[in-house]
DNA sequence: CGAATACATCGAAGGTTGTCAATGCGTACG
DNA sequence: CGTACGCATTGACAACCTTCGATGTATTCG
């Protein structure tokens, strides 16, 4: 699952406190495409709800293709969101909390935030 | 500039804390649409770094022309990230640290995260 | 071994996006 | 008042993305 390392790499220097270069801002576009599809967030969310979860079980609630699944847990996975593991024939997907908080750390506010 | 206010409303209840609906991940995606882009990434960076910066000093750190800039500085508000001050035939950029705030709080995780 | 199952890959169709040159619009300076 | 300047908009094109049906691959069950 996933085997192309697209860039499940360090990658989040915080983008509101310098410059961003331009090979991390590459970076860091990748992730965020990952999260930028309705379908792609559904998924996260019922991987992320339920610990662990088959692929057959995520086809009925975001009501798409067995194909179309497949790609998503694919894009999800080579940025670095989340892991599949093969067991027996089912794939159980799993999110990777570390690298959602690499993200989240991405729009951190060198500032309190206060007006 | 940015008339439309496409998704710069409430969107984001957290990803990793239970299935998101369609209508929400939809809104959310579109933000997260918004910086799935390394330009508009740079260019939210300097905005940031800068606190208030003219749209023509955008231009040269990002090598783009001029429509591509405005246009996508046009995402970038959409998206409710900046907001732009007309001053003279200036147009001064700055981000909007509450919008950010959410996004980054749509991936908070409901664990600690510690494996 | 053979059939069935779970998932991945391929190929194609349709829509969306990033980019620039050309143009439009409002503001300021002389 | 006319000209120059800053930015937005339009139109066009290439690249990419989402989606599905068809097919491939590996694993399990009988």
């Amino acid at each position: 699952m996933a085997r192309s390392p697209v860039s499940a790499e360090a990658c989040c220097p915080p983008v509101l406190e310098a410059p961003l270069p331009e090979t991390d801002a590459t970076e860091l576009a990748h992730v965020f495409a990952a999260l930028a599809d309705p379908v792609r967030l559904r998924l996260l969310s019922l991987i992320a709800t339920a610990g662990e979860i088959c692929a057959c079980d995520l086809l009925a609630p975001v009501g798409r293709s067995q194909p179309t699944v497949s790609h998503h847990t694919k894009v999800l996975a080579d940025a670095g969101l989340i892991t599949g593991a093969k067991r027996g024939r089912w794939v159980w997907w799993s999110v990777v909390p570390g690298r959602v908080a690499e993200v989240r750390a991405a729009l951190d506010s060198p500032e309190p935030a206060r007006s």
